[in-house]
DNA sequence: TAATTATCATACCGTTCGGTATGATTGTCA
DNA sequence: TGACAATCATACCGAACGGTATGATAATTA
């Protein structure tokens, strides 16, 4: 009964004890558990999250949940650190192109960035994340580590390979362009700005690219 | 016993019940309460905060807490929109003066902006803002209405009145000036980024604002 | 000073929490 | 099919929670 949960600990492709996989069975409850916990943490936070309600959500029993996590913070640990890995899988796929031009480039990646805002699982990630940020700083620097620091570092090396652009501080203006995007999504979304300061996503955009584009040396 | 919640509510400066207060005594008791709530409330969240933790923080007994606020929840609100409202009167002070040039007014607010990523409350309350702005939207609500609606409003305002800027979307280059800021605390300070993807303040404010200064029409 | 009012100390209430125990039931696989 | 592992149902544990009751003590005000 214990075994299983070393064999789940960050989920390591296990360790063969006896064969490869606990296949199917028990892989699937697992499953369930994950997905039931992502939606019971992202909406309520940490700490008014409640077992039983994990529980009920994943529709399994808490002794099932026990058998395969630790504890209530080995759980949302394992949650936040999928969630911060599926983001970075997403982040900045294959739409930094080093042969088009870079206003194409620019607006393709703020694009996507941008339609963040509209994914209430972001929204909530974000919110979790810095709302736990106290709590759980190992979490918050996993985030940084894995999404923010490669996003900001592949940005900043597009920036400095475009010497036709003239871009004296790469990083700096790589991270003014993400955080600006970041902002206000915070603002617009996280912080339900949306009818009490509207701003039109597009136009914003508009005026961030052609910023970075006009700046001088 | 009752009236004195009455009184409170919203802080508003009492109906005239016998006298004007019910000076001194009951009023270092509510501030007590209040200056205990904040450190407790900032530190641990909303749903991590126990009453009990309070009062003893606050060098109060748990019923004096409760003559002075409903309940929990009345004091978390009381709690945030006392510190909203403090830092809109810091935000935008005096320093947009219309006389001076562009750079030296970027300038200062940029370092009196970013100045506020040493202030562990500063941190804190966005932390706190952010984390329960799905339990408590009014709050956020609140926070853009107060904090970031007029400071982005100001500055929008101010960059509409530099004709010599050239300026054509003032309040997307309001939101990208303070939004730039805000995401580098974010990063750096409240999700401890610090050390491990540095960056100098000073480096990226003279980037922004080179930025700023510089963009074309 | 006398009466009023707020705070104190302490104990309590019902509920929920994270986590465990027990034993029956179900799925897996040799 | 039989043996074993995992999940189920249910009940329980001690602790902590938000909030209240009671009665004594200290501060305010008339």
């Amino acid at each position: 009964m214990l075994y299983i949960r070393e064999l789940m600990s960050s989920s390591k492709p296990a360790k063969a004890k006896t064969q490869a996989n606990l296949s199917q069975y028990s892989q699937t409850k697992r499953q369930q558990i994950v997905d039931g916990a992502i939606r019971v943490f992202l909406k309520y936070g940490y700490a008014d999250t409640s077992m039983n309600r994990v529980a009920e959500e994943s529709g399994v029993i808490k002794q099932t949940i026990y058998s395969h996590f630790s504890d209530k913070e080995g759980l949302f640990r394992a949650i936040i650190e999928t969630l911060t890995l599926e983001h970075f899988r997403n982040e900045f796929g294959d739409n930094l192109s080093f042969e088009e031009s870079p206003d194409v480039v620019l607006r393709r990646i703020g694009t996507v960035f941008m339609q963040r805002k509209d994914d209430p699982s972001y929204i909530a990630l974000m919110r979790t994340v810095i709302g736990e940020s106290a709590r759980f700083p190992e979490l918050a620097r996993l985030y940084v580590n894995t999404v923010i620091g490669p996003a900001k570092q592949a940005l900043s090396a597009y920036f400095a390979a475009q010497k036709q652009l003239q871009i004296s501080e790469p990083e700096a203006t790589a991270r003014i362009y993400c955080g600006s995007i970041v902002s206000y999504i915070m603002t617009q979304e996280v912080l339900h700005g949306n009818e009490i300061i509207p701003f039109d996503s597009e136009r914003f955009l508009n005026t961030l690219i052609a910023m970075v584009l006009g700046q001088k040396k």
